[in-house]
RNA sequence: GGGUGUUUAGCUCAGUUGGGAGAGCGACGGCCUUACAAGCCGUAGGUCGCAGGUUCGACCCCUGCAACACCCACCA
């Protein structure tokens, strides 16, 4: 082995091997277990949150595989129709072209030769963080068999009833012209302004203090071109008499109505409300009520169209909203113009405004796939972790709304719909299936529906469509459902809820059975990483480092607001100042599983990284030791089990019991923690020390010393196993040696039994005694410590009081205690003899005195004494206290009781012991 | 406007059924002790957001409030 830990020199090639060993395909006959991935963009790159998504997911199953389960972890990518054709028009945009320039066909062939050139970049990252997926099994959304059940979902669906085509308002995205769902709309309250303007009312009508106009209110001056209305709530007095009479409409010039809806709030402004039935949503179902024309002012480009008067024609909306309030002021008819906080509705792929415009659309009628995909999680078939989100999901479920599934893309599923001459509608999966299902003869012309299906209604297929269906395979049958589904809490609505409805549908079974939802990625400040923001990290490089440069240039390339760059150079600058360095995939991985923890967003905080790099040192060279010590080792050698092998194969036994419970119960946190306590705390920190001066002593033998030997190396190989799933690069490199020392199996680590109980016996006594042990030791550092001695400063221990016990622990444990407290001699105060003035710590009943020999300061002793007696006499104080409550003694369980009086005698004791010591010091000053 | 979550040591976070507040990192002091200075030994840090309530007893249960974060929602 080499001297000291490098990540970099065993991750890549380890990968290989695995991979090329087909280790990571389902195997052996054990029940199935399977995780889905998130599918990430085919031609996106990995993101902190993947890496914490995947690191979770590649820990269970890498742990559900050493179970013995026949683990599939299958592998996929989205063809995230929005965001790549954004993408590759960026390009085609940097060539000086648009994709209408290049025609539909060749722009679809572009974003597939864009696919070829950078769809391995995810999957190539996804292999560093040491993945175990089945890339045999690799799916792409718009793969052939994929487009197939898409195409045959839509079908079908449509055949129910579920599908249907309407024209209705919807979420327009004018930058990229398309329509988009409700999801993809992003709320944000932004400041601007609300704008109040008079229309004149018309035939000799007034309002009750005589003037001749109703002033309204509004955020989005440009659409009262499209006004059809004014309306008022029907019992307010002030404008009652006005219901049903006109006013004219500025700058427009057409009469429209004063219609009373109850939608309208009295209180808010001046209790008038323009009504634009085909510009907002709240208007749209008001015009329903009252039969209001709809005036579509915007082109899809959100730009004034024809319907408007000529001088406002061509504007964007922009300008427009400039040019009305201005011809409005130059009329007089511009009232008060007021500072306003409102919601403003961004694309979130595009951040453009998003604008209500009425248009043709398909929908999903989700009510009747809802009810279903309610009740799963209702009845527990579906269980989310943690439990708040299933309210979450109820939620949004009871009040869903149609969705809006069309795009007017051109990357993605096309609609498998075609129209005749006459705008007959005829869906099937072709052309040809279109002809032969409706019975249509060649002299009909039929022309596909030119619009493709969102990137969600192929991913919400993921469950089923990645498994082969509509075909009936052998891997439906044996992993629908998944186990365990993986993802962060912002793709609940969007993917999970959408793979229960529709996997229910069509298959009449679950997706999944449990839903693990973690929490996002944050920066060390706690906010959302993000490309805009420049706070973004790629966990590549904390795995291979970054120079601060580097970093720089790659956080201030291709914003979308290149004015931010100087702002985000210089926190970067700030925040590392000297890059990142190289931690490896373990120490990345190991800290993913440490921040997870239940329900909570993770910090990413760049000091716990570097702790667990330090972990993996300390695991490395643990191993270390144990080669040094086991040269010659020969397994099958007479041996006896010494106390501390004993004990440590007992803290063994509970380990592996809390691990199993925190990775069954989710709480990664807890398995990580566990981990690294075993490892540093009970194995290197004690168990290595103290085996140190035993196979150095003379006296020990060799059944002894090879009961050690094969205790450094067992539980080594035992640790290796339990923490392979988090880190598996260390752990497998480790791991060879140590189980062909031991005579084992050696292919792999990944296909070793996970560590069982039974392999580790518990033992109480042993447990007890070095707690002992570890107390006495503890004891004599401390004073050590406190009175500032050297550690190459000799001393020597006298032990008085306590019990058979102590003294035959003291005898036994000579040599550890000697080593591990740099102790000389150790020597029982003979009955009789004089005390010499000293340093004392207790265990129990026993006194550990340190001569003070000139050593050791009697005023720092005195201070030791003093802050350890008033710790005690704090704790007695409070005892006392609860005692003398007669409720409590009469109320309190007894043991409850019991335990205080206990714990108060020996108090007691203890504070009667450090006071006459200090006395004795007082003496001697 | 409705909902959810969070608030514990300087920082990041644990704290399972109510019964003596924990870890890591950082800080401070001492050590190159033959696996490891990415290390070893020791020490110091907390009216558990605030105010009430229930209880013999509350970080934990209940009510209210505050701050922060996120989600949902049509107030012009």
């Amino acid at each position: 082995m080499d001297s000291s830990f490098d990540p970099h020199a065993i991750e890549t090639p380890l990968y290989e091997e695995w991979e090329t060993a087909d280790y990571f395909a389902p195997s052996g006959n054990g029940p199935g277990y399977c995780i889905l991935i998130p599918p990430p963009n085919v031609t996106g790159t990995l993101h902190m949150g993947h890496a914490f998504n995947q690191t979770l997911m590649d820990t269970l199953v890498r742990y559900k595989r050493m179970k013995g389960c026949r683990t599939l972890w299958q592998m996929g990518t989205d063809h995230a129709g929005i965001a790549t054709q954004m993408l590759v028009e960026r390009q085609l945009a940097e060539a000086g072209k648009t994709r209408h320039e290049l025609g539909r066909d060749d722009f679809i062939e572009k974003v597939w030769e864009w696919r070829e050139q950078s769809g391995g970049t995810i999957a190539r990252q996804i292999r560093r963080m040491g993945g175990s997926l089945d890339w045999s099994r690799d799916r792409f959304t718009m793969d052939d068999g994929y487009a197939e059940a898409v195409l045959t979902v839509f079908e079908r669906l449509y055949d129910e009833g579920l599908i249907y085509k309407g024209s209705r308002l919807v979420n327009w995205d004018p930058a990229l012209g398309t329509a988009i769902s409700d999801l993809e709309v992003e709320n944000n309250e932004e400041q601007g302004h609300l704008w109040h303007f008079h229309y004149p009312l018309l035939d000799g009508l007034q309002t009750g203090d005589g003037t001749t106009h109703l002033t309204v209110a509004t955020t989005r001056p440009e659409t009262m071109l499209g006004d059809t209305a004014v309306a008022v709530h029907p019992d307010d007095e002030r404008y009652a008499h006005l219901v049903g009479g006109f006013v004219n409409l500025p700058l427009v010039d057409r009469r429209i109505p004063i219609i009373a809806d109850e939608y309208v709030d009295r209180e808010f402004g001046t209790g008038c409300v323009k009504i634009t039935p085909a510009h907002d949503f709240n208007d749209n179902e008001v015009g329903a009520r009252h039969d209001l024309p709809l005036i579509n002012i915007f082109t899809a480009e959100a730009s004034i169209n024809d319907n408007a008067p000529e001088k406002y024609r061509g504007l964007t909306r922009e300008d427009a909203r400039k040019a009305v309030v201005a011809d409005l002021d130059g009329l007089g008819l511009l009232g008060e113009v007021k500072d306003h906080k409102l919601m403003v509705p961004r694309g979130d792929r595009s951040d453009a405004i998003i604008e209500p415009l009425l248009t043709d659309q398909w929908f999903v009628k989700i009510g009747p796939l809802a009810e279903p995909a309610i009740a799963a999680v209702e009845n527990g078939d579906i269980q989310f972790v943690p439990k708040q989100y299933e309210n979450t999901y109820f939620a949004w479920m009871r009040d869903i709304q149609d969705w809006c599934i069309s795009r007017q893309q051109w990357w993605g599923h096309q609609i498998p719909a075609f129209y005749d001459d006459a705008g007959n509608v005829y869906v099937a999966a072709d052309e040809a299936a279109a002809r032969v299902k409706y019975n249509l003869d060649a002299g009909v012309t039929l022309t596909q529906d030119p619009d493709v299906l969102e990137t969600w209604f192929s991913s919400a297929l993921w469950p089923f469509a990645t498994l082969g269906w509509p075909e009936e395979t052998p891997e439906l049958e044996q992993f629908l459902p998944s186990n365990t589904l993986i993802t962060g809490h912002d793709i609940i609505f969007f993917w999970v809820a959408r793979m229960i409805m529709m996997t229910l549908h069509f298959t009449g079974k679950i997706p999944f059975n449990t839903v693990y939802v973690h929490g996002l990625v944050k920066d060390a400040e706690g906010h959302k990483m993000s490309k805009t923001r420049g706070n973004g990290l790629d966990p590549l490089d904390f795995i291979d480092g970054i120079d601060l440069d580097s970093l720089v240039t790659k956080r201030t390339t291709n914003l979308t607001q290149p004015q931010l760059a100087p702002r985000i150079e210089k926190a970067t600058r700030k925040d590392f100042p000297d890059g990142i360095p190289a931690y490896g995939t373990d120490a990345l991985r190991f800290t993913f599983c440490a921040l997870a923890t239940t329900g909570r967003d993770v910090r990413f905080d760049l000091n716990r990284i570097e702790g667990y790099r330090n972990f993996c040192n300390k695991l490395w060279n643990a191993s270390k030791f144990a080669f040094m010590n086991t040269e010659d080792f020969d397994p099958s050698a007479a041996r006896e089990l010494t106390l501390i092998d004993r004990w440590l194969r007992s803290k063994l036994h509970t380990l592996i019991k809390d691990v199993e419970y925190a990775l069954d119960t989710y709480r990664f946190d807890i398995f990580a923690a566990r981990i690294y306590d075993f490892a540093w705390r009970e194995y290197c920190d004690w168990y290595v020390e103290l085996a140190k001066p035993l196979l150095w002593d003379a006296n020990l033998s060799a059944a002894e010393k090879q009961g050690i030997r094969l205790t450094l190396l067992e539980v080594l190989e035992a640790l290796l196993r339990i923490t392979h799933p988090v880190m598996p690069f260390i752990t497998e490199t480790i791991w060879h040696p140590v189980a062909e020392k031991l005579g084992r199996n050696k292919d792999t680590i990944m296909l070793q039994a996970y560590p069982e109980q039974r392999e580790f016996q518990a033992d109480e006594q042993a447990e007890v005694q070095v707690e002992w042990l570890k107390a006495v030791i503890t004891g004599i550092r401390n004073i050590r410590g406190e009175a500032n001695l050297k550690p190459n400063q000799e001393l020597d221990v006298l032990l008085d009081g306590g019990d058979d016990a102590d003294r035959e622990r003291a005898t036994a444990m000579a040599p550890m205690l000697k080593r591990l407290a740099n102790v000389t001699a150790i020597n029982w105060l003979e009955a009789g003899s004089e005390v010499p003035a000293h340093a004392l710590s207790l265990v129990g009943d026993l006194k550990v005195m340190v001569p003070l020999a000139g050593l050791i300061d009697v005023a720092a002793e005195t201070a030791r004494l003093d802050k350890q007696l008033e710790q005690l006499r704090k704790d007695l104080e409070r005892i006392d206290k609860k005692l003398g409550n007669e409720s409590f003694v009469s109320k309190a369980p007894v043991e409850v009781v019991d335990k205080e009086r206990a714990k108060r005698a020996d108090l007691e004791e203890r504070v009667a012991t450090l006071e006459n010591q200090l006395a004795e010091l007082k003496a001697l000053e």
